[in-house]
DNA sequence: TCTGGGGTCCTAGGACCC
DNA sequence: TCTGGGGTCCTAGGACCC
């Protein structure tokens, strides 16, 4: 028998923290907004018996959330990171073994507390609430999967006040035959229409599915989950946080951008943001890329999303050279005629700062390094990896490369370098 | 010059999650 | 006019290496 395994789930996360400190705001509707005020990212209770959909675009809803009073508030990330990391420290007192996963939600390790789990989690519920005022769902089962199960009946069924321990078969069954297969974590539509497809219908019947056949349809994502829903776990708990394999900063436009200076001052302070980020964490990146994208609401205007990477000669985490390279790629990206809608920088390769391999340029601000890498992304496209390859690689590889290259195409290296 | 297996690394895209 | 931001994992196919 698998150990137990708790999800802990904050409540309608950010909506709770709102009424947190603003108190009379309890049984009233609530929402909250996304940045720019766009759309609805969460709700009270009070505001889905409202029929308030997620991801709601607040300006074709502000004159039903006027008519029903619905509380509307714009979000504040900083209270919800401060508030989170409150739950987390109290949830870790309840366990060894804590994987924070979201913002609002933990796994637990309850090895060792089998013959005290109603007791145990009715405590550690009852803690959080007292101490933070948050509310939270708290689902047991043998494996993630089933514990996101347990955890959505905890939340929807009052009469288990917020806890449901899904251990025994029959518990299981009954779990999983109160939902459809979109309530599985990992199944959203795409994949609920094709198992439909294959007349798999039921989250049971997915269960009683053969792995090893379903993994030939799908992947091997779906062969887990498959062995998880039979309470075979796949899917470990983390209790060390690992590093960031990517950071992202961007925006939407709170109206269309159109000219190139607009962008630029957006893409810089999105690099310096990215960048911040990843010196926070101790972190370097060998490899940026920036996107924009036109607004894809708009199904009136001509659509264009594009991305531009670029490869740093050293792996960095200096705002100025970041920026410097995203403002490259962006040129590179950016086209006239098109409404803008977002942009954004992403961080790709991210690795410790100390392990970080000096790259074939020693100097990076040296504005010859940065001719050379435009011209090694031009041959890129010419020539396909293998300059991508000497690039990366170690002076001498370069020149190995180079002698390659140079014998195989008759242009000469500094002709393509064209520096 | 041809043949070829096994492995790695890349990009691009798909799908999902909170 | 107004529809979020930040992530992860997987696959397929191309190109390359030994």
């Amino acid at each position: 028998m698998a150990d137990p395994l708790a999800l802990v789930d904050c409540n309608n996360f950010y909506a709770s923290c709102e009424r947190v400190f603003q108190p009379k705001l309890r049984g009233q509707p609530i929402v909250v907004l996304s940045n720019n005020d766009g759309c609805v990212i969460a709700r009270s209770n009070e505001a889905k018996a409202l029929g308030v959909e997620m991801g709601a675009p607040w300006h074709l809803n502000k004159e039903f959330f006027a008519k029903h009073r619905v509380i509307v508030r714009s979000s504040n990330y900083t209270l919800y990171g401060d508030m989170s990391g409150r739950v987390m420290n109290i949830l870790a007192g309840f366990t060894p073994d804590l994987e924070i996963y979201s913002i609002d939600e933990a796994f637990l390790s309850l090895a060792g507390f089998e013959t005290r789990l109603e007791r145990h989690t009715r405590d550690l519920r009852a803690t959080v609430l007292q101490w933070t005022g948050i509310p939270v769902s708290v689902g047991v089962a043998a494996t993630k999967t089933l514990a996101k199960v347990a955890n959505r009946f905890a939340k929807k069924s009052p009469a288990r006040a917020g806890i449901f321990v899904m251990l025994e078969p029959d518990d299981v069954d009954t779990g999983l035959a109160g939902l459809q297969l979109r309530d599985l974590w990992g199944v959203a539509h795409r994949t609920e229409a094709r198992l439909l497809a294959l007349n798999i219908r039921t989250p049971l019947q997915l269960r009683d599915a053969d792995p090893r056949h379903m993994r030939q349809h799908f992947s091997v994502v779906m062969e887990r989950m498959i062995l998880e829903l039979r309470g075979t776990p796949c899917i470990g708990l983390e209790d060390t946080t690992p590093d960031k394999k990517s950071i992202i900063a961007s925006r939407s436009f709170g109206r269309a951008v159109f000219g190139i200076e607009e962008m630029r001052e957006a893409v810089a302070s999105y690099a310096a943001r990215a960048a911040e980020k990843m010196r926070r964490q101790n972190l370097v990146t060998n490899h940026l890329t920036v996107f924009v994208e036109t607004n894809p609401f708009r199904q009136q205007d001509q659509q264009y999303h594009a991305s531009r990477s670029i490869r740093l000669p050293a792996a960095s985490a200096d705002t100025g050279k970041l920026t410097h390279a995203a403002l490259r790629a962006l040129e590179a990206v950016y086209k006239c005629d098109y409404r803008y809608k977002k942009a954004g920088v992403m961080l790709l390769d991210l690795h410790k700062a100390e392990k970080a391999q000096p790259g074939l340029f020693d100097n990076v601000d040296d504005p010859a390094s940065w001719a050379r890498m435009s011209a090694i992304d031009a041959l890129n496209k010419k020539f396909g990896q293998a300059v991508w390859y000497a690039s990366a690689g170690t002076r001498k590889q370069w020149a190995m490369k180079r002698e390659q290259i140079s014998s195989r195409y008759t242009t000469s290296w500094d002709e393509l370098l064209n520096v």
